[in-house]
DNA sequence: ATTGACGTTTACGTTAACGTCAAGTAAAAG
DNA sequence: CTTTTACTTGACGTTAACGTAAACGTCAAT
């Protein structure tokens, strides 16, 4: 059985993920990413990058860095721990009310917007008249 | 005719609206505030605490203090500018954008870790078999 | 042997949005 | 008149998420 051990270079993972490499060592400082060396260079596997992915999903989620370690490390395919996974969902969940109250405020301030924007144009009318 | 001339101190609006005395004396460093002064001391008037208000409903939509600046200058009610309010409209739709990926992508995860979730437990029950 | 491409570490710089003192002023209360 | 209370202006500190630059290592190609 020939393990197929892709690697890839730091500048890989910056191309292919539209990343700098100083985020990628960031990334790494934080503990967020541990790839190989191969001397003294990173060398990233298919597991870096699945890991890179999430955080970069994470950030989307609006979530912080910090807060995507800890969803990474929740997210850990390995341990098949059903409460683990119910803990992640619920964060997740969390984020989701968040981002709904947002989206509550926004069309809030987009119906008054709005609604301020037709009696302009009726206030406008008038004059006309 | 009195002019009322309501105003408010430095800490009324901080217990009002919940917000530090720093936060304020900070917001008009960067020019979001102008209130008036009484020898040294700030005299907030009903026209500080509308544009307080609205900047921290722009923090509620998720702009930044630069932004809700912009805002703010735009929603100016003195000058009926249909434009400038038409622009300010945007201006949120284009959060309102946003906000709505980002609850995309939460609802995509969720989505996701549900599946997972739904799997995992048909998989304990096939070790229970 | 030198150049160039690619990578490394160390470390200081940057922006946002305040927090946290320190030191001083002004006016009211005792 | 002294203390208290409320407020003022600096000015340095803090966190997040990198940017930017300096100085050095390595390996292949010329």
């Amino acid at each position: 059985m020939s393990v197929s051990a892709v690697s890839y270079s730091i500048r890989d993972l910056s191309r292919d993920f539209g990343v700098t490499t100083r985020t990628l060592r960031f990334y790494e400082e934080k503990g967020l990413l541990e790839p190989q060396r191969q001397g003294h260079r990173r060398l990233y596997s298919a597991a870096d990058r699945v890991r890179l992915k999430l955080i970069l999903r994470g950030k989307r989620l609006g979530f912080s860095l910090d807060e995507s370690a800890e969803l990474i490390a929740m997210y850990d395919p390995e341990s098949n721990n059903a409460a683990q996974l119910r803990a992640l969902i619920d964060k997740i969940r969390e984020q989701q009310g968040r981002v709904e109250e947002q989206q509550r405020q926004v069309q809030l301030m987009l119906a008054d917007l709005q609604d301020w924007e037709r009696r302009s144009i009726q206030a406008l009318h008038v004059l006309n008249d």
